[in-house]
DNA sequence: TTGATTGTCTAGCGATGCTAGAATCGAGGT
DNA sequence: ACCTCGATTCTAGCATCGCTAGACAATCAA
């Protein structure tokens, strides 16, 4: 019985060691650097165990992209707990958002860009992704406005913020001004 | 002389086939099916042909980039015209651009997801790209309200849009209430 | 008609994601 | 201590990718 519980808890382990591999080594040289030869070689094992923990490199870009969700969900409540009042709690909302996506572009990627086999919107959508949409939800529904839906309201300010991400990280919108963008975002679409 | 123009004549036509060929495999397949070698094959040349026109798939890419931009443009500003008063006006052109997105996936792709190679934001950013922001702009700068730089207030909108349109076609917000975000993006963005 | 230039194709390189089948390892019984 | 057998891991290879060198063919000037 030990010997099976050993076997797992070091199967555990090597999964977790692939999708930390992963992901570091997509944030250094980009997903396209994220090879099955790359990985495998970096995990020091062979490419088919890669195949042993996943279907392909889609599961583990949705892999890192959970993880990334977690993280999101965790840095969010963080920033909207130490803000105070509405106004700048969704400020330091989607200065939270924004940073996230700055510092981790390649697990931002993973999330969103890239396609990791997740269901989205839908009934089995992984319970972190559901989890970081209500940390934004749960911030935002006090600035939704009277008679408007707050899961609407969410959806139209999360897709503000991720093409306010996605343009800019890729060169679309001119970094100096994303602060200002920001503002002018929260100062419009909030309900102070 | 007329023989080397029938020449230039004749590659310019090629050219156009392999960019109205590249772009209606990426409709009906996707990207991911626009190989060197499929491509070649639906053109009736060898492959190599396709590099005596581009450096490479990304430009190919690119170049459809631009032919959806200059669509885009025509499009939003024939939405623009057909509006009476700023409110019309404004809503108008969010459908639009929202639509185009919908009904040419692949070039929006082409445009705003993948790497065309293409400048942005900056002085060597080609001339439709520029054009495409610029009819938004025309008809938002009514609507950006007092203090507020139009160009900013576009980039943001622009912004929004764009995030609306990546995540519904991702599968990332429920597209039935699609119609409903638009009316809200517009009603809180727009000072009317 | 010849020679040179231009254009196109065949064939192949290195790299990709993924997998079949061989090789190896280790636990459990004798 | 040794064998057996199942589970695990690896070697080797497939088809396909973007891209290119060098052989071949077509076209023009002389």
């Amino acid at each position: 019985m030990s010997v099976q519980e050993r076997r797992e808890r070091e199967r555990a382990d090597r999964e977790r060691l692939i999708v930390q591999t992963a992901r570091e080594l997509a944030e250094q040289q980009g997903w396209d650097a994220v090879t099955t030869r790359r990985l495998s070689e970096r995990i020091e094992y062979s490419q088919p165990v890669l195949y042993s923990h996943f279907r392909g490199k889609r599961e583990i870009i949705g892999a890192v992209a959970l993880q990334g969700a977690a993280e999101m969900a965790v840095e969010l409540r963080a920033a909207a707990r130490a803000a105070d009042g509405p106004r700048d709690r969704v400020t330091a909302l989607a200065r939270a958002y924004l940073d996230f996506a700055t510092r981790n572009p390649a697990v931002y990627d993973a999330m969103f860009q890239l396609d990791g086999g997740l269901a989205f919107a839908q009934e089995d959508t992984p319970e972190p992704l559901k989890d970081a949409f209500a940390a934004l939800l749960e911030s935002l529904e006090e600035v939704a406005g009277d008679g408007v839906d707050p899961g609407l309201f969410t959806e139209v300010f999360w897709a503000a913020l991720h093409g306010l991400a996605t343009l800019t990280r890729a060169g679309r919108l001119p970094p100096p001004d994303a602060e200002r963008r920001t503002q002018l975002l929260v100062d419009r679409l909030a309900v102070l």
